[in-house]
DNA sequence: CACGGATTTAGACTACTTCTAAACCTGGAG
DNA sequence: CTCCAGGTTTAGAAGTAGTCTAAATCCGTG
């Protein structure tokens, strides 16, 4: 949110003018966009700026660690720019994908699957969010 | 695994040379393969079969409830012939797929989620199966 | 045998992602 | 100031997964 100009140069991701619309928007929404979606909205802040260009930069993103790719919806990644431990909720009438609180959630055993080193894990629940 | 064309004709999906071979293999491994992992293995046992018909049938083998079609790897959706709960493991080094009993994990908290109506949960676990 | 519905097929088509190679900055060396 | 080199951006081609279409095939019944 705060400085993204700065937030990239720290993290040794050259600011320019593509990668900071880029940045900017991925790092300022809860949607779980897909590339396409940042392609469309940071094109509203930099109109020239191409397809390849955002996956570069998502790919850049995630590798110096400000957003995380997600394997949660049919045919496409997701980015999230929350990149702490989080469950996540997909509304399967809308597609739309939320974040659940790590400490929502408690989960137990793994630690007993004495066959697999478990480096990460998430719940991911699937169903209707209520109309509130 | 046992009466492949019986569970087909019960299931109300006409048993054809092309959807047995499908099925026979789908049901019978524990791999969760992709559709095209589906078409080169039932080729063997049908070699005319064409890869619309591999999705036509898992798309009826699922609407059916033989098969759950799962989100789990990048790019693909994979083919799970374990209809129950439960929970995955991803290798991340070979992209393998393994099933987690649901009774290895315990998940609590679910339902003070008021906001979400869960329809169905499963953890997603990653990382590096041990070499044993 | 002829008919009609269900099934299968090849290939066209769409959607998502990666790759390629040329164009474009931009900041220092001369 | 000009030239150059690295890094960056770009359009479009290519690759890959999945869906759709329309013609061919199959098969049970009359
Ligand atoms: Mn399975
Ligand atoms: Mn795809
Ligand atoms: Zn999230
Ligand atoms: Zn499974």
């Amino acid at each position: 949110m705060a400085d993204i100009y700065e937030l990239l140069r720290s993290a040794g991701v050259q600011p320019t003018p593509q990668r900071l619309a880029v940045a900017r928007y991925v790092l300022g929404t809860t949607s779980h966009p897909t590339a396409d979606e940042v392609l469309a909205k940071a094109r509203r802040e930099c109109p020239t700026l191409s397809r390849a260009t955002v996956y570069n930069t998502l790919t850049r993103l995630a590798e110096h660690g400000l957003v995380r790719p997600q394997t949660i919806r049919e045919g496409v990644v997701v980015f999230d720019a929350h990149t702490e431990r989080h469950h996540h909720f997909v509304d399967e009438a809308t597609g739309k994908i939320y974040d659940v609180p790590w400490e929502a959630l408690s989960v137990s055993g793994e630690s007993s699957l004495r066959e697999y080193d478990v480096r990460d894990y998430q719940v991911v629940m699937r169903g209707r969010r209520r109309k509130s």
